[in-house]
DNA sequence: CGACATTCAATTGCGAACAATTAAATGTGA
DNA sequence: TCACATTTAATTGTTCGCAATTGAATGTCG
């Protein structure tokens, strides 16, 4: 029986596109490092400070849904964005469950100071916007349907 | 000043790529990780272990340049694969610096065990083959832009 | 040959990421 | 109301991932 040929071989690394997703994202966060560096953030802390910008004051549940991240990773990240004073937890009045979420002032702050990361990322990948969007676009409808597949 | 626009907002999280293939690694863990709890192995440890399928007794430098990692993360993993005895480890006698890493016949044994995880993956991709194939080549593309930028 | 640089793996320390468990607050139904 | 389930964060333990350092082996150049 002849062997499979290696390009088409399913069992090769580099014909896996989770290879290829899991690289990526390491290859992000080593361009994302200087970047970050600077403002005395990681990625998955830059992430979160993502969120807030967006919206302030909100569980940490919804910071979890958006990030796709549960309790285990984000209570001691979000401990450590509290001790460099860029973020403020309380617990809900109205739910003693919850914990929200707040920018301090130097958290707001911060978001001027990362206004040129995405810029330089974008520079980092070489290649136009809209080429990024349509590959965004993709990755993320992919994700999707895996994230699909998790709940049954 | 009128704000931006969000959908056109660099700074929105749904807006960057990045975040994109962060969460799809995350995904693909997910997805992989039933298929994987079957063979007793993490996800980069089924890396190494596709790495080592291909081509065996390899130095450890080999491996850490195929999959993009250093030894402060291959030296404790590939401890823990011979812990469990799929690799062995053993000193070169050309260049004793090097750590050749070899399957053991229980190692050999698993890549057939492995065959059908692949077919799961495509499976939960919910996508054609040449759709991914598509995307894996347009992401390992951004990956090795991004890489580039690295090394100066 | 001998000083020096380079290469390679191992180690240490820190920050994710996640499973599993715990504990407290809240919701629900008899 | 009261027993019970559900929700939510926090905690514990294991494994990655990487920066920085160490130490041993090898390579290079005067």
């Amino acid at each position: 029986m002849a062997r499979k040929l290696s390009t088409l071989d399913p069992q090769r690394l580099d014909n896996q596109i989770c290879f290829a997703v899991y690289s990526a994202a390491h290859a992000f966060n080593r361009v994302y490092k200087p970047l970050l560096d600077r403002l005395s953030l990681t990625y998955p802390q830059y992430l979160v400070m993502l969120v807030l910008w967006e919206r302030d004051d909100v569980p940490l549940k919804d910071i979890g849904e958006r990030l796709f991240l549960d309790s285990g990773t984000l209570t001691p990240l979000l401990k450590r964005l509290e001790a460099a004073h860029l973020v403020k937890r309380t617990r809900s009045s109205e739910d003693e469950r919850q914990v929200l979420i707040a920018l301090t002032p130097q958290g707001h702050a911060l978001k001027d100071k990362a206004r040129s990361v995405p810029q330089s990322i974008l520079a980092a990948s070489d290649c136009s916007v809209s080429e990024l969007v349509a590959m965004k676009d993709e990755i993320v409808a992919l994700r999707d349907r895996l994230n699909a597949v998790i709940g049954e």
